[in-house]
Formats: structure tokens, C-alpha cells, sequence
DNA sequence: CACTGCTTGTGAAATCGTTCACAAGTGGAA
DNA sequence: TTCCACTTGTGAACGATTTCACAAGCAGTG
């Protein structure tokens, strides 16, 4: 863990330390704007709504950097965390699906900030295929592998309704693609060495359901 | 945890059981509109990407009703997730900001299906204000109160700014709402007894990006 | 230097969630 | 009835994550 030949651990990091990663380099940033050039944990903590020690031991698995007495470089945090999470390379992104969801992600600012760069659309409705989504021509699902190739595609974002999403997900795996990103409702199945998140537009909501129905009933 | 009094356990349920009884819901609906009558835990599992173990310790949870050598009855089964996800009732919501991402929650058909109804969408740009998204009517940031109170509102969706969201969830929950469901990029402090759940869209592509990292590295 | 106040890094303990393994229940067939 | 194939429900083992507790390190002061 004392490595000290570069930056980034080796080791596998949980996955829940990673995604507080996230946030604490949304902090990190923050607190750079406003000057601050160092942070200790309990700061990190109060903010992202943990304790210091969780701070800290997720910390430690990058390396111990930080200085006692001090707190951990603002400056120099960020660019490990940036580091661990790729955030310093540009991906190549394709999104499949221009509905609803699919444009609304497009048109997230914060994606393309943070080096993920939207190059393909593809839709298989005809009336889209052919127009512009924001800089990116849609193209048709046929031309699929064909955009993957020639974009380099790291990394696809599912937008499509369910029932499609399996056989197109089965095609993008087979160009070689080793991320993705689901929004659709379905249980993707696919190697392990694809890396893949699901996101559930109604999973979250109907967890707070089920807390409201318990808190209602409580009193 | 064998009561037989009602379909709804009072016991503290992990919230990652929680979250998975929503996927189980969702094929099991699927399970009922082709006219399967009764599923085994195994069957289950295989469609959510868990085990059969799993599937029966989750379900255990609520009770014990499934039947031993038979699995259990969808419809009944399909009933008391319904119930402990509190999907019975209609949730009344209020959407806040209605930019790219409020705009595609409150189009997003799913969640009028699952009884969540967007009855109240506030957002301070006066050029909004007074247009309809759908059939609701867009009201100021100074109405807030007043609507939440009119529409007796259960839910609040936050998609506005980062800066913005704490002062106006301050104001939702001083006005009596238990349940937020937070978009904003911002770690919101709230009372123990107001139900949060944070999304991010970045969070999950910063941990996919991770991902590709550590694969690319390694070979 | 010695002392003080503050903070990290980290083993060890505690807690939480998952998987295992198997007794017990079910329906159907003979 | 007995046997068989199947499946649930659950204590116990396991594994992972979080919290605790504290030695060790740093900067500033006298």
C-alpha cells in the first residue's frame, strides 16, 4: 500500500469506496475554486455526509499522502482521485437510444466536463436517423459495429427500451466495447470481463416509497 | 418474522433488499402477463443475477408463504412487494427545476404506471413560469409553500442547480414533506426523519471509468 | 528542545450482507 | 402408503465494509 512509485493503487478497491471517490472529488473541486488548499478528513466527511475514519480508510487505499497534524493537498488529492477514476483520459461514448432519456443524457453538460465525449447516436427510428443530435448525426441501428469501429468506442450508454436492449448490448460486446452504462429496465447479460452499471429511473423512487410507507405507518 | 397478522413485515429490511425487490417486481409483472402462476426462487435469481439463496433470503423478509417444492405464487408474490413497496398508494409529487433533467423525469412514463403522480413542477425561470410541461401548470419558486400545501404533496423531486437545492429542500421539508429524491450533485442535509436518496448521473460513469481503467492497465 | 493541539494511517472489533447447507414441506406417481 | 423430485426457510459460516481506538507524525509556541 506504501507505493510509493506512482500515483494510483493496484489493488482492487471496493466498489462503494470508489463511488465515494466521486464525491469527494466533487468536493475537492469545489473547494479548490474557493482557494482552500487543504482539507482534512472531517471536512470531507461533514460534507459528504460520512465519518473521518471512512474518509480516511477509503483514502488509505490509494496510498497515504496525506499530512498529519495538516489534512491531505487539495491540489494534490484531486489528482489522484482524478487519476484512480480515469477521469483524465477523454471516452469515447456512444449513446444508443435519442429518446427521452437518451437526449436528456446527451445533453448533460457534466458528462462532457468530465472527458466523456458522446460520438455516436444511434436510434432505429427512421425519422431520426439522418438528423442532428446537438454536433452528432444519428445513425441507424445497421450501421451499429460500423460507428463502434470507426469512433473507437470505450464505453456505451443503453438508452433503449428493454425488450432491445439484450440482442443490441450482445452486438456492442461483440465489437470489442468493455463498458457500459444501462438505463434501460432489463438485467443485462454479459461476460465478466465487461464492466457494467445499471442505473433504475424507478428503483430509487420506489425505495423512498417503501420508507414512506414504513414512516406512515410508524405514527 | 412468521406473521401470519398481515402481508407487511414491521422489521427493518436492508435497503439493498429493498432495492432488489423492485427488480423482482418487475419480472414478476412480466412473469404475470405471460400467464405464469408460480416461480421458484432459482428462476427468479437467474433473471436478476443473484442467486436462489438470495432471492429466498430477501423474500424471507416478508414472511414465509411461498410453497416448498412449488416456489411461489406470482400473483400473491407480485401483491406484497407491491404492498411493502408502498405501490398501492398514489404518491403525490412535486417536481422542482424543470430543465433537461426535471423535463425528462416528468415525461418519463413509468412513473405515472407506478403511481407516482407529478401534480406540482416549480421552476424560478420567469419564462417558464406560467407554461404548461404536460397538463401541469409551471409555478414560481415563491409559490413553492403554497403548492405543496394545495397539492398535498408525499414526494419531492429535486433536478435543479447544485447551489440552489439545500436552501429549497430546506423549504420542502419545513413545509411537512418526508421524501426527496435528490438529482442536484449536492450532498443535501436533512433531518433524520425525511427520506433521502441521492442520484447522480456521473457517479456511476466515473466508476465504469475506474473500471476501464484498472482493465486497461492490466493487459 | 519539550510541549501542545491537531490529524493521519491502520490493526482490531463490530456490524452488515451474502452464501452455504440442510431439515422440512409439497405434490405426484406407483 | 411409500417413494421421489423438487423447493422453501433458515441457522450458521463466510466475506465484506464500517467503525473504533490509538500510536505516530507534523507545525507552531515558548
Amino acid at each position: 500500500m506504501n507505493d510509493f512509485t506512482s500515483s494510483v493503487a493496484d489493488a482492487k478497491i471496493p466498489d462503494a469506496t470508489v463511488r465515494r471517490f466521486s464525491l469527494y472529488l466533487r468536493y475537492l473541486e469545489d473547494f479548490e475554486r474557493s482557494g482552500i488548499s487543504s482539507v482534512a478528513s472531517g471536512v470531507l466527511a461533514e460534507r459528504g455526509g460520512t465519518t473521518a475514519a471512512q474518509v480516511r480508510k477509503d483514502l488509505s487505499f490509494l496510498g497515504s499522502f496525506g499530512k498529519r497534524g495538516l489534512g491531505y493537498s487539495v491540489k494534490e488529492l484531486t489528482g489522484v482521485l482524478r487519476d484512480v477514476l480515469g477521469l483524465d483520459s477523454v471516452w469515447r461514448v456512444a449513446l444508443l437510444g435519442a429518446g427521452r432519456i437518451g437526449t436528456a443524457l446527451f445533453r448533460y453538460e457534466p458528462f462532457r466536463a468530465r472527458g466523456f465525449h458522446i460520438t455516436t447516436v444511434i436510434d432505429n427510428d427512421p425519422g431520426k436517423v439522418g438528423t442532428r443530435l446537438g454536433d452528432v448525426m444519428i445513425r441507424g441501428e445497421h450501421e451499429l459495429e460500423c460507428a463502434l469501429r470507426e469512433d473507437r468506442t470505450d464505453l456505451v450508454i443503453v438508452a433503449v427500451p428493454a425488450p432491445v436492449a439484450q440482442a443490441l448490448v450482445d452486438r456492442v460486446v461483440a465489437a470489442g466495447v468493455r463498458a457500459v452504462l444501462n438505463y434501460a429496465p432489463a438485467q443485462l447479460r454479459l461476460p465478466d470481463d465487461v464492466a457494467l452499471r445499471n442505473v433504475s429511473m424507478t428503483v430509487e423512487l420506489e425505495s423512498l416509497s417503501h420508507a414512506l410507507t414504513r414512516l406512515r405507518r410508524c405514527r
